[in-house]
RNA sequence: CGGAGUGUGGCCUAGUGGUUUAGGGCGCUUGGUUUGGGACCAAGAGAUCGUGGGUUCAAAUCCCACCACUCCGACCA
């Protein structure tokens, strides 16, 4: 993408509300606009960024054999009704001009459960996995941290459905290596333990995925050893003691919950009295497990832990392209009417140019996404310092100085060092 | 929902009762000069000072209410 065209611009300063570092890194870099408390608008660079990460998670769950679906937003009261949730404090409820009572979707089991239902009545049936990637919303007393806790949020909702109990375990081993598969591919592989939670009003214990950064809003009690952590919220009755080796000497860390898994079992079959049939034609009733990673969450958590002071440091598989192509170039068109000598300071602007373009083609045919810096009012340092703040992984300066070596100069984003690269090996080194 | 704080052009901010017809910086527009780390000069556009009410001869400034946002806590599939 030309950079010329971006309708949106990097700014200097952040708002001075914005205290989060994913706020105002993301808001300062043109990804994210806030709309109100917790709602979010997700500009071109931040949808890019949104759909790299649902496209890993689309990738990673399809693999455990997951089926796509999309269930709807909107929800009549009745389901609600069946399962006693109807009173849940965090229901957005609005009524419809005939007076119909409906909800919008703060999760789907009430959907999920008599869908499946519909279709699933033996165990030749079974196990079933479906899950989409949808707009929640939840009232949340205090929306807070950018995109770490919104009212209005992109969650992948995973539902799996068992005839047993060794079934449902097998699978919920399943998505917890897919779900480490899809953090280590987010960047946050150093960052991510498997804790043990509160199983809310589900179940005793879940599974929660905490990436630790100091911005976290949850503590969790961490095994050095194991690498498994305990949620400070039941910790007391884990008596500060890892859950697997017992040692005492936990580490306490701030941490943000970027997944959560649970095993419903018969809780949402019960109320829907979701039956099938057996091998020995008995009736039993489904057992389901949930499985549930918010995308903007995931999003915030990755600029949390991979910035520094100048930006962001996107990792590569989610980063809004992989190259940033950087021209450094006189203004050449006041020049235009006089005559070009070979040599000229004329001539070697003309020379960028025409190189920088030819090799923004050349990466765009070769299927690599490259956001191409053509803006020809800017200087130099604004042109570093919105790459430093945008934050692709890979940027490639082209001037006169590198091209008088026959060069193109690349630095990763994370690193210091410069390298000097001949013309034609550029693509060894780009993936 | 309890506690604390903040609201002044798109962003950051000065101004805390009277030459304030609200000042500056960034950004924006026009012209010119520049071009390896947010460069410079000149001219210009853009604000009913969050909203409503009150006090006063006089309110961005004081008082009240409301709204919005941020932070701490509670809550949190």
């Amino acid at each position: 993408m030309r950079q010329s065209q971006l309708f949106t611009e990097t700014q200097r300063e952040a708002p001075k509300d914005e205290k989060s570092k994913n706020s105002q890194l993301l808001i300062r870099a043109g990804f994210i606009d806030k709309l109100m408390a917790g709602v979010y608008s997700y500009l071109p660079l931040g949808f890019l960024v949104l759909k790299k990460i649902e496209n890993i998670i689309r990738e990673e769950i399809q693999k455990i054999g997951g089926q796509e679906l999309f269930l709807p937003a909107l929800h009549p009261k009745e389901n609600w009704l069946k399962t006693s949730r109807w009173q849940q404090k965090e229901m957005f409820k609005l009524k419809s001009r005939s007076g119909k009572d409906c909800s919008l979707g703060w999760t789907h089991e009430e959907i999920i459960t008599p869908l499946v239902k519909k279709f699933v009545k033996s165990y030749k049936n079974l196990p079933v996995a479906v899950y989409q990637i949808q707009t929640k919303f939840r009232d949340e007393l205090r929306a807070k941290s950018g995109l770490l806790r919104g009212v209005e949020f992109i969650m992948k909702d995973l539902y799996s459905f068992h005839q047993d109990e060794e079934d449902l375990d097998k699978y919920y081993e399943k998505v917890k290596k897919a779900y480490f598969q899809i953090f280590k591919r987010c960047g946050l592989a150093k960052q991510t333990f498997l804790t043990l939670a509160s199983g809310g009003t589900f179940s005793k214990y879940s599974h929660e995925f905490q990436v630790i950064t100091p911005y976290g809003e949850d503590t969790i009690y961490l095994c050095p050893k194991c690498k498994l952590a305990i949620n400070k919220e039941i910790i007391k009755e884990e008596k500060y003691k890892c859950s697997k080796c017992q040692t005492k000497k936990l580490e306490i860390k701030r941490a943000i919950e970027v997944g959560n898994i649970f095993k419903l079992k018969d809780k949402f079959s019960r109320p829907f009295d979701f039956t099938f049939v057996n091998r020995e034609g008995k009736k039993k009733l489904i057992l389901m497990g949930c499985y549930g990673i918010g995308l903007p969450r995931l999003m915030g958590a990755i600029v949390e832990v991979c910035h520094d002071e100048k930006g962001i440091i996107w990792p590569r598989e989610v980063a809004p392209f992989q190259v940033h192509l950087i021209p450094l170039a006189e203004t050449s068109s006041h020049f235009a009417p006089y005559p070009v000598w070979p040599g000229s300071v004329i001539e070697n602007t003309q020379k960028v140019k025409k190189i920088s373009q030819k090799l923004y083609q050349d990466l765009q045919e070769a299927r690599i996404e490259v956001l191409y810096d053509d803006r020809e009012d800017k200087t130099a340092g604004e042109k570093f310092a919105d790459a430093d703040l945008i934050g692709i992984p890979l940027r490639i300066v082209v001037s006169e100085r590198t091209l008088r070596k026959n060069c193109l100069e690349l630095k990763q984003r994370e690193k210091k060092e410069i390298k000097l690269v001949r013309i034609n090996q550029v693509k060894k080194y780009v993936k």
